[in-house]
DNA sequence: ACGATAGGTGACCAAATGGTCACATGTCAA
DNA sequence: TTGACATGTGACCATTTGGTCACCTATCGT
């Protein structure tokens, strides 16, 4: 298994993107404050937070009893070079604000 | 399914990823000449080439009995903006043009 | 017209994945 | 020290996914 296997894998599956999206939101949080927030058993939250570690798009640190989840995201900002041309990006930015635009409107 | 969920689904498998830097390294190929770069069936390529095309990773035009591929980076330009801070990207992207800058002038 | 070429469908099987549980270890606080 | 709390492991099962094949339709060139 290569590195952006285990990135993409891991992003495969919509309760680890929630997990991230969480963790966007307010970083250094523990297996059971982020278990609270799904309607999962704490063994399910525990080993997608393990693939997510795997990964490398989550980082820990121990404190006591406790493990602190931060999220990393350079394995995204990896992702975003691979396809996207560096000339043509400004057009894929000018293309997506003209989607939110029209979203916006209906 | 979700519209997310079909892009991180595509994207999770290394034969579609791989079919993804064919397309970016050249487009409108058909499905016979992506084929000949790969080990798979025919038709193992053809299925990836259709959940890449309902994620939208992948547009085509039929031209006779031919179907041209082609790239769409749309969908990964979001991927990026899901989880990349926009002030810290600013932030980023401000260090390096210093960087750029200051290695110009030695 | 007709053989060759390009693409498409549905069934099928092996392997990977998502989720739960019984059970276990380490740490806090009174 | 002892009971409660936070996290960890391995086995297990249902579902999904990756890949192939027999068979089919549509289009090209001669």
């Amino acid at each position: 298994m290569t590195d952006d296997d285990r990135v993409f894998k891991a992003l495969a599956d919509p309760t680890r993107r929630f997990l991230l999206d969480l963790l966007f939101a307010r970083d250094g949080r523990t297996l059971t404050e982020l278990e609270s927030e799904l309607e999962m058993s704490r063994f399910g939250v525990m080993k997608h937070l393990r693939v997510l570690e795997e990964a490398n798009l989550v980082v820990t640190r121990r404190s006591g009893r406790e493990k602190l989840h931060f999220l990393n995201p350079v394995p995204i900002r990896e992702i975003h070079d691979r396809w996207i041309d560096k000339y043509t990006e400004l057009h894929t930015t000018t293309l997506l604000e003209l989607k939110a635009e029209l979203e916006d409107e209906s």
